[in-house]
DNA sequence: CCCGATTTAGTAAGCGCTTACCGGTAAGCG
DNA sequence: CGCTTACCGGTAAGCGCTTACTAAATCGGG
């Protein structure tokens, strides 16, 4: 903690009210569009903020009506970044921030985003310290325990993305079952592949969990062999992804018809690895994302995923936090469409989109 | 008790205090680490201070201490985005503000975002607001005329990326002097090009005037042939880019040997434009870009341009900024060194970098 | 054992703003 | 022309925290 401070005294409401002839209180009323000033006033003050260049203070202003005007942000940085798409790219995260962003703007908002290294020792404080500078906090990934979240939501509320509900906060989410559904379903009634593995995403994922069970009941259901377990654990991301690849070829398993990623980044490093062992996507082997990021359709072949509406993700995260900071409560999940995209890395030949959405909004309010 | 439900009142550190039978004064000093709380306090207070969820107002912190650990940084959004490539990638100020996140998180401040829309009415008053809820401003692009810029400045520290130096504020940019010289003399001496153009960028910015000056000047000393003017106004994007050389081709103008653009996003849209007419780059026209965002390896053909250390223009903004919060005045502008980026959109075969560094810092003291 | 030197803890004064409350003045009305 | 009704604007009480300043407690040394 740094000790920082300025020198230069910048003038207060009260520099202003002085230099106007009126009362501090006169000066906030103007600024404020409270009350009803009369023209004189209005005049003098505005002339006086302006003779000044007063500005009120955030801090000051939040301290005394209670409301900061500002959503905070988390999410976690960093890790190791091997793969440069992964590095270059506007990401899930990114998207869904952007939608923050935009969402919070509408209502006067400001974001504080702050990210929270991998490994960094003391999460739970700094989260609670960025909680204590916003009105509503908005958490990717899993950073905080169930009991953590139950915590902090005393103090603000708080939505999750791809969390899990809970009775504190609010989680915000796509339809994985749907979107697994529809992609089990053209791998294996569309092409007909009999051997399908899940290359699974960060263990602790809620969304990660839905996908698995939604892809291991669909498979099976539709009479194919699958391949599950820790030898297929990935992380999310690219690297993770390419070192599941590497290690099976390593061992000399045999790959399945076509990998079923956990989201568009372990895809990427999957194929990356395949690609290096000469292997041919989707030729040999096809492989699927999920997210759609937009580099999916860059990809080599174009990545055939399952597309959530990501900015939306944001979007609603936003208006459903703000909602929560106005009435004491409502639902605690909210569930977006996805939609299958199938491009070329599943084994067709061309892109072409097959409309496949759902919608609906879960969860019990008091 | 029926009717609107009240917030539930969120724990102070008075009620810290009296959980523990200790004074508010004691907890803020177990908690900030200040003075020297015997072991049996502090305990108590951690007890409590955990039973309660206590969490520190951020608001009443920055009002007490004068200092709210927050940076503001404020960018404009939105215009047209009719390129994927541009809607889809990290772009320069992406970069960058991710460069001024990491920064501010290594000095415990966080990062308040804010964009303004492009044509947004009150685009002083956002930005004052915003000023008023952080320590420090930095503004992208050219936001604000000098004069309200030295007006904020009274309130906060600002920096400006890629703006004008004033002595209220400080400016950082890279180095468009050595950049755009080196990159004529590889067009001119290396590949002996005779006619070439430049694709300006944003007409207010000076980055784009220092730019233009230097590729006059050198093409010129070179023995080149150059067009410039109105009908070569972009905007520094990719639609502004493609527009000027659709307008250009629409006339049945010829194009010159080489097409230098102010900016890779203004090449991206060239380079599409070109391409539409069947426009052979860089056989027919070469293209160069500036910046070397991300994606500018991955166009077709991969472009050469000058790079500019991106991520560090916003370390740089950051410390700046913060080692302005502390001191009263420091130097002006800082400016970083750029690198020749040579890949094929130049017209050579194969991607090579020529190094070409130089660094410096301008602008007076007290 | 008593007194001054050290710690440790409590009291209270703001930080800059919003707003409830109230007094004064002008306008409305009988 | 006196009195009620509005209407403005001012006074002052916080908002939750940090931090001088001061009081109490602890510890040594003579």
């Amino acid at each position: 903690m740094a000790g920082v401070r300025r020198a230069k005294a910048i003038p207060t409401i009260y520099d202003v009210a002085s230099r106007a002839g009126v009362s501090i209180a006169s000066v906030s009323r103007v600024l404020n569009g409270q009350g009803s000033p009369k023209a004189e006033t209005r005049k003098r003050v505005l002339r006086a903020v302006r003779a000044l260049s007063f500005v009120p203070d955030g801090a000051a202003r939040a301290l005394s009506s209670n409301l900061k005007e500002v959503v905070a942000v988390v999410f976690r940085r960093g890790g190791e970044v091997a793969f440069e798409d992964e590095e270059e790219n506007l990401l899930f995260m990114d998207v869904i921030n952007r939608g923050i962003e935009v969402a919070a703007q509408r209502r006067g908002f400001d974001v504080l985003i702050s990210s929270v290294g991998v490994q960094e020792e003391n999460v739970v404080a700094r989260i609670a310290a960025i909680a204590g500078k916003a009105d509503g906090l908005i958490l990717h990934d899993q950073m905080l325990s169930k009991i953590e979240i139950a915590r902090l939501a005393d103090v603000v509320p708080i939505v999750t993305l791809a969390g899990n509900p809970s009775s504190a906060s609010i989680n915000v989410r796509c339809d994985n079952g749907s979107g697994m559904r529809a992609l089990i379903h053209h791998l294996v009634t569309d092409h007909g592949y009999r051997n399908l593995a899940y290359l699974s995403g960060g263990a602790d994922s809620p969304d990660n969990l839905a996908r698995a069970r939604v892809f291991e009941t669909e498979a099976v259901a539709g009479g194919a062999q699958i391949q599950v377990g820790p030898a297929w654990q990935g992380d999310y991301s690219a690297v993770g992804g390419a070192n599941v690849i590497a290690a099976l070829l390593n061992r000399g398993r045999e790959l399945p018809r076509a990998i079923v990623c956990a989201n568009d980044q372990a895809a990427m490093g999957a194929m990356y690895a395949l690609a290096r062992r000469g292997i041919k996507v989707p030729e040999e082997v096809a492989v699927t994302g999920f997210d759609d990021v937009p580099v999916a359709r860059h990809l080599h072949p174009p990545l055939t995923t399952v597309r959530q509406p990501i900015k939306e993700l944001g979007l609603t995260a936003f208006e459903v936090l703000y909602a929560r900071m106005g009435t004491a409560r409502g639902q605690h999940e909210v569930v977006l469409p996805v939609q299958l995209i199938i491009r070329e890395s599943c084994g067709c030949a061309h892109s072409s989109a097959l409309p496949q959405a759902s919608a609906s909004v879960a969860g019990g309010g008091t």
